[in-house]
DNA sequence: ATACAAACTATTGTAGACAATAGTCCAACA
DNA sequence: TGTTGGACTATTGTCTACAATAGTTTGTAT
């Protein structure tokens, strides 16, 4: 799941080759832990108990846990450490309404697509999806979802809107792993899950920005009304 | 500067009294540097000369400025060190289409507002920015103009929300502090600078958020047409 | 004179240890 | 029986020291 994001998260561009020190080795680690449910929200993140798993010292473990507060995947109450995050319905709101507004944002400022490079990257993205639905791999299919969603972002080329929805897109997948909702919503065809994303880029596509936006609410309105 | 700022930062709501730690001690100083001016942007900032004039260690430091790093006053090269982060024209550009994309959502979701108090918080901001003027204290006005703007984007009631925008303007402060359109701007009649922040508050109070937002962007292209 | 290589220095990355605090448990007293 | 006080333990906060690396300078050879 997280391997998948880091191919996502390394796109900074230029091929400087940058070996990850152990801080980011680390929050990767710890970040992979609680999306996948290992550490559950509202638990102990214990320092010790962490370095022995991943087998580092606590330092660099604790660069990684600021990180991740920042990132909004962990809180860190002082002289009480750090624990996952709880998100609350109010929480759950937040996220969501930036999570539209930003993509709006992003639609407003790329579409119509200049650099075609950008959008053979959501066509791939798709083709990934679609591949997942076709093997019935929903947890392929969540992954391959966050990077269509994320490549749509990034047809403004606008790095900081990019980053916030990666950001944000790591809590709503935090909810996503917790929540009913999203079983349910998995039970439904999943090729009509990919089909509602192919019509969201063949809008893109054709570059009417109103069009998109239109597409776009209707979109988030039925993946998130049961909310 | 950022005495003014804390202030705000401080308005996680619930009286739980938090010692604060030397981290986000040390991260506040650091940040306040940056933004006097006192570190400039590109500068190196070595972490022992740091400790030395924080009369800290290391450690605390270093997870301070990964705090920095994530609010993007801080880039971080791996075994390079940190650097004061060097804003180009895209950045400026990336930062000013956010902050007004990022307010328009506050608008869009706060007004009409429904509780009084979030209002009376912009009147009281508002009020410090004519009393800064009338002394023609123009680093207070930059604060108190903060604040206001800051309040504004808080009548969402929006947590997320706010702190994006919080950490956004961090770095639009890094911009002015340094960039000579500000500085000009600044040579304007500071009650004229004020007046129009007020008729942005009297729209915002008679609660129409189409109205609002015509006057958001009247507002911000007069900020920024400049640029 | 210039280019390359090697050593050196400054700085970051990491580790382990110590100090301080908060939560917990138990006992004694009201 | 409930409550308060104190000691104990687990955990975080901080510091010092060591290891590793990148940048710089100097020397030598062509």
């Amino acid at each position: 799941m997280v391997s998948g994001m880091s191919q996502v998260d390394d796109a900074t561009g230029l091929g400087r080759l940058e070996p990850k020190s152990l801080v980011q080795l680390a929050a990767d680690a710890v970040r992979k832990k609680i999306l996948a449910g290992d550490l559950e929200p509202g638990e102990r993140l214990i320092e010790e108990r962490l370095t022995k798993e991943l087998g580092i010292s606590r330092p660099p473990l604790r660069e990684a846990l600021r990180l991740l507060q920042q990132e909004g995947l962990v809180v860190n109450q002082p002289r009480r450490g750090s624990t996952v995050v709880e998100l609350t319905s109010e929480d759950v709101y937040e996220i969501l309404t930036l999570r539209s507004g930003l993509e709006r944002m992003a639609v407003e400022l790329g579409v119509p697509v200049q650099d075609p490079a950008r959008l053979e990257v959501c066509r791939q993205a798709l083709a990934r999806m679609r591949a997942c639905a076709q093997a019935e791999d929903r947890g392929g299919l969540v992954e391959a979802g966050y990077a269509f969603h994320a490549s749509i972002v990034a047809l403004a080329g606008h790095g900081r809107l990019s980053a916030m929805y990666n950001s944000l897109y790591q809590q709503l997948l935090l909810c996503m792993a917790r929540n009913l909702y999203v079983r349910e919503r998995f039970y439904e065809d999943l090729e009509t899950h990919v089909d509602r994303h192919q019509e969201l880029l063949d809008v893109v596509e054709r570059g009417d920005p109103k069009a998109v936006l239109e597409a776009l609410a209707a979109h988030g309105e039925r993946s998130f009304s049961s909310m």
